[in-house]
DNA sequence: CCCATATATTCCTTTACAGGTATATACTGA
DNA sequence: TCAGTATATACCTGTAAAGGAATATATGGG
């Protein structure tokens, strides 16, 4: 499954956000999230796969912990949007100083009083 | 569908990056993808619904547009996660300073032979 | 070795969705 | 008004995936 896919499914992010306070027990999240221990575990295995988390043993315990390589992909698959709207950003800043009741006689930027 | 589910799916994903490029009407969309008309129509029905593109109707044309503001959210719902590895990288830093060879006398950074 | 605990896997059912074909709708130009 | 173009919708089919129950596997304690 893809990182996207993976990502898609709310229990899972939601297993992610759990993971955020760090390393936990497949037990410990059953008994925060409304599911069965054998869908966790499964959707434990969706993000292993994903390499969205990682898995230390210990005994019998499985420890899980986050692993954010995937989400700094997905940060740098969103870089091209970031230009886009920045770009917006930008245009919406000429356009105010466009319309702007100052005179725009010499100063370009950041020519706050 | 989800903000995320939306994106789980790679033919919404590539409209999505060919958007970035500008406004484009269905059958460019059609001409440059491997797909139906139909199936583009309905990536399309769902992106508008997530709320990714918006539409502009033009006589028979409709020209879709990237609307970067789910985007922003998903930049936001990383937001944490960005935390998460900051910290890392800050751990590392302390780490590499504590095992560096050099004397940890007096310069705490950027002390490069 | 036996039992309890922790986790994973198998099997089954239900649901959602992607894709195509066919068809509907809406606009355009003659 | 009619033919043609652009897009959307309806319908059908195949596939994947999520959820639970039951079961398997591995570990720890007595």
């Amino acid at each position: 499954m893809t990182l996207f896919a993976s990502l898609a499914e709310p229990s899972r992010r939601e297993i992610l956000n759990i993971l955020i306070e760090g390393e936990t027990t497949v037990n410990t999240l059953v008994d925060r999230m409304p599911l069965s221990q054998p869908s966790v575990s499964k959707h434990l295995k969706v993000l292993r796969e994903a390499n969205l988390v990682t898995q230390r043993i210990d005994g019998q315990r499985r420890w899980y912990a986050l692993n954010n390589q995937p989400l700094q992909e997905l940060d740098q698959w969103l870089a091209p949007f970031r230009q886009q709207w920045s770009r917006r950003l930008d245009a919406l800043g000429q356009h105010l100083d466009q319309t702007s009741m100052t005179k725009p006689s010499q100063g370009q930027k950041g020519e706050t009083p």
